[in-house]
DNA sequence: TATAATAGATGACAACTTGTCATCTGTCAA
DNA sequence: TTGACAGATGACAAGTTGTCATCTATTATA
């Protein structure tokens, strides 16, 4: 988390550092970045950067944050019209993704999210399903889910099953992003791994 | 992949460098990895590390194929143990990783791979079951599974639900090494995970 | 044998990083 | 008026990386 100093700044100083930050997290991924561009371009001394933030992760992980609660807001909106259906809701938003990110220059920097996605930034990104963590957060989107499909026997089942749904999403799209898959292809693998999560992996279950 | 000229090496001599490559990438994951180090451990002046690798990663790279090689033998011998069970194999497998890499000091390599495991990283070790991409590697593992009981209609389908499994797998082991899970908390969860898959996640198939 | 050609070794170097810290500055409260 | 303190500042040490002109050794050729 950003320091206290960073919160006390005027809101406009605060939007600033973040379009700076957005800037050269959009430029390069995480590793590459440079602290020395972010204040170059924010027009802030490089001291100041580090009475702000602890380091380049800290900032980085602060935009992702941010980032991450806006698609939670989506992720909500698009349940709820699924009337609950968490196969339908996970299509549509991998669709919705797939198809934004494709759009040239932009979402840049969730573009180097996902293709340099370590398992702490999709800890972060798994927030859009499992809020951060508590046992309240987790209520709160389960309660929203329309489990009557689902084979599952309780909460934790249904944990896991949201866990898996998230690694294969997150799968299709770095795929897709990383060896240019076009569009249809990226779709096609991406619904017969859903239809095999569906179905189960084995024939004869018992 | 290394120049030829790092081929060309004495064997003695690119030993030498292994293990100051090995070293370095013990002590700390790639992208905090040094050259410098490097060259010091192997006692070898700078330049010649650019005479033998492109850069870092082609360094590390080159080293994580040579692990995932011996990996690969293993899960072949596993899976002929467990005739041709895949899911069987794939728990076995997991297990003794697992189990390994709880073992303190060892590993460290291995350690570091997989807690800061890309989709690059995470390609390497998918040829354990893959092998290197081509259509005749895939066969040559593929023949070895017994498909008598997996719910596929194709080499396609049996392709994905390898994914599938991997992904489980990785994802057990890291979350293990990062939240630092005892050990039968992990495999439980693991466990449970495979038997979601096996089963399907939906009740009504059709 | 003498010479040329080529592969490889070498380390100094420029051009960057990063995080720190002693020193300012401005703003309140007493 | 004077502290006190939060915050701003930028020079700095200590590190990094990739390059390149210059050696050196070995092998092929005349």
């Amino acid at each position: 988390m950003p320091k206290q100093t960073f919160f006390n700044l005027p809101e406009d100083k605060k939007d600033l550092l973040l379009h700076a930050l957005e800037k050269e997290f959009s430029r390069v991924p995480l590793f590459d970045a440079s602290i020395s561009n972010i204040v170059k371009e924010a027009n802030i001394p490089r001291g100041s950067f580090y009475q702000y933030f602890e380091d380049k992760e800290d900032a980085y992980f602060y935009l992702l944050s941010i980032q991450v609660e806006q698609k939670k807001t989506i992720f909500r909106q698009v349940l709820e019209e699924e009337n609950g259906d968490l196969f339908q809701a996970m299509s549509r938003i991998t669709e919705l993704t797939i198809v934004e990110l494709a759009k040239g220059e932009s979402l840049l920097f969730l573009k180097n999210a996902f293709l340099n996605m370590t398992h702490e930034i999709e800890n972060m990104f798994n927030r859009i399903f499992n809020g951060n963590g508590t046992a309240e957060q987790f209520k709160e989107i389960s309660c929203r889910i329309d489990k009557q499909n689902l084979n599952i026997k309780s909460d934790i089942e249904l944990y896991h099953v949201m866990q898996l749904l998230g690694m294969v999403t997150f799968r299709c799209v770095i795929n897709k992003l990383a060896k240019n898959i076009p569009l249809e292809q990226a779709l096609e693998s991406y619904h017969l791994e859903m239809q095999l999560l569906k179905q189960g992996l084995y024939k004869e279950t018992k």
